[in-house]
DNA sequence: TCTGGGGTCCTAGGACCC
DNA sequence: TCTGGGGTCCTAGGACCC
């Protein structure tokens, strides 16, 4: 709480930029097809050319002018909004009113946005790396306010000139009044929110503005009056922490512009998934089975490049309408299997075998990024091979390798009490078989 | 003619331990 | 036999973000 905040310490303290990319995926599109500038553009995730299915990823101003909104179905946006092709074949339509759809190429958004974070890692020390097209610029060291804004224009300048695609920038002494101050004018926008502003800034805006608030609290709030920021500012704490609990009282501190967050780097990943929908709802098991099991390869392949090791496999699925279901398994101890997410991954689908399905996806949690290299390095030689204890294992036996050369699994019990019963009766033949998993 | 896909964090209840 | 509290881990679901 505020007892965290000590003076001279406090996080108002902090010159925060948020750096927001414009419409990023059209704009990548644009930057490699100039005909497109100016035109309505629409970029579609599960979608392919000429076809109808899939949903917006990001929708162009000039696309939006049609009611056309990130998130909407293909299907209703070609309703608003025609393909220009069929537009030109169609004497009953218009080519004004028609517009361009072009599907995700998250490979070639990659591509930019690392010429943006390269822009970005030259200008500022610390940065948070939100998103694709988002990240906080911690520039505290480098930029007083008096110079915030120009500084802001140059930045702006420097991601158009370098990379072609155009960024909003919010500068304010908090992560939250930066980010919403990067909206604020959006596209091309640039906002300064000077200390003891924050909370004026916010006063008129509607609550859905602060960060953490979505559609279900913005209409739980509404029935409280409290309908913007300002209000929530204002709010009694003890109603809004009865309500909404400790994440309730986060959201009252951003409207009131205290938030103690630093900009820190991303750290690693916490969960790796891989989900994909049916075109329709599938009740048939072999198809369920097959999307199953390309997912899991596809998230046991990511995990392994990424060297990450994972403990608990999950998958989701999603009965119609939107109805999302999910079940996990955890392991001994953390693994780099594919073969054993596959069938983790099946065997927790057997549950769904009758279901109508319309999504299925595949996860893998509890990621261990640290043992991968030192348990192969370290020979197993009874060294700590794990970030847990080791010399806590319940039968205190050295550690023994089994399949595919991994520490035996009786030496991941991750706490010194409790699970390595577990793990040893997992064990119980000094190898761990896979029957244990199905 | 029915909405992608990839994440994070929080909460609540049950199991289990001391 | 009944009664207590503190703590962790696990699973499932929900809200939210981009």
């Amino acid at each position: 709480m505020d007892a965290a905040r000590l003076p001279g310490t406090s996080a108002t303290d902090q010159v925060v930029a948020h750096v927001d990319m414009d419409c990023f995926y059209a704009a990548c599109e644009r930057r490699r097809e100039p005909a497109l500038e100016g035109e309505p553009l629409v970029v579609g995730m599960g979608y392919e050319n000429g076809e109808a299915h899939g949903a917006v990823a990001t929708a162009s101003y000039e696309a939006r002018e049609f009611g056309v909104e990130s998130a909407m179905a293909i299907s209703e946006a070609l309703e608003r909004l025609p393909r220009k092709v069929e537009a030109a074949e169609d004497p009953e339509m218009s080519v004004e009113e028609a517009g361009y759809y072009r599907p995700v190429d998250m490979d070639h958004y990659e591509a930019v946005a690392s010429e943006v974070k390269d822009v970005l890692h030259d200008v500022a020390e610390m940065v948070r790396e939100v998103s694709i097209d988002e990240a906080y610029l911690d520039v505290t060291d480098d930029v007083s306010w008096d110079e915030a804004e120009s500084w802001a224009d140059t930045l702006k300048s420097t991601i158009e000139s370098a990379v072609g695609v155009v960024a909003s920038v919010g500068v304010a002494p908090t992560m939250s009044a930066a980010k919403v101050a990067s909206d604020y004018d959006k596209p091309d926008g640039l906002v300064v929110v000077g200390p003891g502003e924050v909370r004026e800034f916010f006063a008129d805006l509607p609550v859905e503005e602060v960060h953490g608030v979505g559609p279900v609290t913005a209409r739980e709030l509404a029935a409280l009056d409290i309908e913007t920021a300002g209000d929530l500012a204002a709010a009694d704490p003890e109603t809004v922490a009865e309500r909404f609990g400790e994440r309730g009282l986060e959201i009252r501190r951003y409207a009131r512009g205290e938030d103690t967050r630093t900009v820190t780097p991303k750290g690693d990943p916490k969960s790796l998934s891989r989900e994909s929908a049916f075109t329709d709802a599938v009740e048939d098991t072999d198809q369920k089975r097959q999307k199953i099991e390309t997912l899991a390869s596809a998230v046991a392949d990511r995990a392994h490049r990424k060297e990450a090791r994972y403990q608990t496999i999950g998958i989701k699925v999603v009965e119609p309408p939107f109805d999302v279901n999910t079940r996990a398994r955890s392991l001994p101890g953390p693994v780099d299997d594919a073969d054993l997410v596959e069938s983790v991954a099946l065997d927790l689908l057997t549950e769904f075998e009758d279901a109508a399905v319309r999504k299925v996806g595949v996860r893998v949690s509890n990621l261990d990024f640290s043992v991968g290299e030192q348990a192969r390095l370290s020979g197993f030689d009874g060294a700590d091979a794990s970030a847990g204890d080791s010399e806590t294992t319940a039968d205190g036996a050295a550690p023994e390798s089994d399949w595919e050369g991994q520490v035996s699994l009786t030496e991941f019990g991750d706490t010194p009490t409790g699970r390595d019963e577990d793990a040893s009766s997992a064990n119980r033949d000094g190898q761990v078989s896979l029957d244990d998993f199905d």
